[in-house]
DNA sequence: CCATAATGTACGTATTGGTT
DNA sequence: AACCAATACGTACATTATGG
């Protein structure tokens, strides 16, 4: 019940509960209807949509009969029902006492949370501990964040240092304690010294689509509708204007083609290539790579000159491990800021190593690019060209962004 | 010499945090 | 919401140390 897909079936017995509560109905069928994630789309249309038929990869949808199973879970859902009028009754209109926590867990997370954990700080709270989830030991028992908290340990600095039995966290406390950034040196340094010129910072713009638009593509297809590419010929020098490239696609048409043919022409077999978290481009390129096969070779090439700047920043054990550094000193954190407040999303970093952040901006995050795109079609002509210019914007401020963090790296270990 | 404790390694699984 | 690679940590098993 409380793995992944056991919470849509607990979502559909609510669902029946309601409709069988408040209908008097017949016999009816409760069906799951699950996208199938293997299913390729073949590119046919008709009438102007995808015209999804069936073929060996099966069918774009399948159903699931959940009928007897929601049958099952009806005395349960009542249970739950009686149980969340007593909650109501007694917290509605009163402050939550803070020795009732729920789980704070990343994955399903309470929209009450902001409410209920208001006394909470937004910055450097106990939850921003790297792995806090997985809790805090003391004397060889385990404690969870909601056991500190009945403790009154609210912020990271409140934990005392017997609690922490991870080194990256004793890195965290020291330096919000010390107002100081944490820098291993050698470890950057030798992070740096990977990077070979020019540097390609590339970034993708994707539409994550639960129907596939195009030939090729699956349920939940990430589509590639933009790039960004700041080419850096040498070091400490780029233009921010000059020195950028990129496609963005004009329309909500299939522009696949001409944004591969635009990037492997750009992209020159030397070099490195930059991006931040390189899984999400990786397997981009290489699902392009399929699609594509006339440029496959190009694109697995440009895949495999992929460098992360996320490992410089965070680390990376087996490339830490391979560059000489000890078991111990490999997976811990090469850079630590208190601004950072445990995350090491661009987002967070670029405003800890450059004087540029994201805040103010109209698109401000690869979310809200993706919806600007969705909306294509229903701008007006100034709004579209308004529109189109801010997702250039942002998308170059991306690329841009990693030149920022790899020049506030080289200025640390100077 | 063997039994037990201490330490080391390998593995599987659940969770993380990055991306859109 | 989904996906991916990395990672933390408990468990199981292997190896080494200790001591009667």
């Amino acid at each position: 019940r409380l793995s992944k897909p056991g919470h849509y079936i607990y979502d559909l017995a609510v669902q029946r509960y309601f409709i069988e509560k408040t209908h008097q109905s017949k016999k009816i069928n409760y069906y799951l209807a699950v996208l199938n994630p293997d299913y390729i789309f073949d590119g046919a249309y008709k009438n102007g949509m995808p015209n999804y038929t069936p073929n060996q990869t099966g069918n774009l949808i399948n159903l699931i009969d959940i009928t007897s199973l929601t049958e099952e879970y009806q005395p349960k859902v009542d249970e739950d029902r009686i149980l969340l009028e007593k909650y109501l009754d007694k917290y509605l209109n009163h402050e939550v006492p803070k020795d009732v926590c729920c789980s704070n867990a990343r994955e399903i997370k309470c929209p009450c949370l902001d409410v209920c954990f208001d006394y909470l700080p937004k910055q450097n709270s106990i939850y921003n501990y790297l792995d806090s989830n997985r809790g805090f030991k003391k004397e060889g028992i385990n404690y969870t964040c909601e056991d500190l908290i009945k403790k009154g340990y609210y912020k990271i600095i409140d934990v005392p240092d017997e609690y922490l039995n991870r080194e990256k966290n004793r890195i965290q406390k020291h330096s919000i304690q010390t107002n100081t950034p944490y820098i291993n040196k050698a470890k950057i340094k030798a992070g740096l010294a990977q990077i070979k010129y020019p540097i390609y910072h590339l970034d993708f713009e994707t539409f994550p689509c639960p129907l596939p638009r195009f030939k090729g593509e699956h349920p939940y297809t990430q589509s590639v509708f933009q790039f960004s590419l700041h080419i850096q010929k040498e070091e400490g020098k780029l233009d921010k204007q000059k020195d950028h490239y990129g496609y963005l696609a004009k329309d909500l048409n299939d522009h696949r083609l001409e944004l591969v043919k635009t990037l492997c022409n750009l992209i020159k077999n030397d070099g490195t290539v930059l991006v931040y978290n390189d899984a999400f481009e990786k397997t981009r390129l290489k699902e392009l790579s399929e699609i594509f096969p006339e440029y496959k070779e190009k694109l697995l090439n440009i895949r495999n000159n992929i460098f992360d700047l996320l490992n410089i920043v965070k680390s990376n054990t087996k490339l830490y491990e391979k560059l000489g550094f000890t078991k111990e000193q490999a997976p811990l954190p090469n850079y630590y800021n208190p601004k950072m407040n445990g995350s090491f999303s661009i987002k967070k970093v670029l405003p800890s190593l450059s004087n540029l952040t994201y805040e103010g901006m109209d698109i401000g995050n690869g979310v809200e690019a993706l919806i600007t795109y969705a909306n294509f079609n229903n701008y007006s002509k100034e709004e579209y060209n308004y529109k189109y210019n801010k997702l250039v914007e942002y998308c170059s401020q991306d690329t841009y962004a990693m030149f920022e963090v790899l020049e506030g790296l080289r200025k640390c270990v100077k």
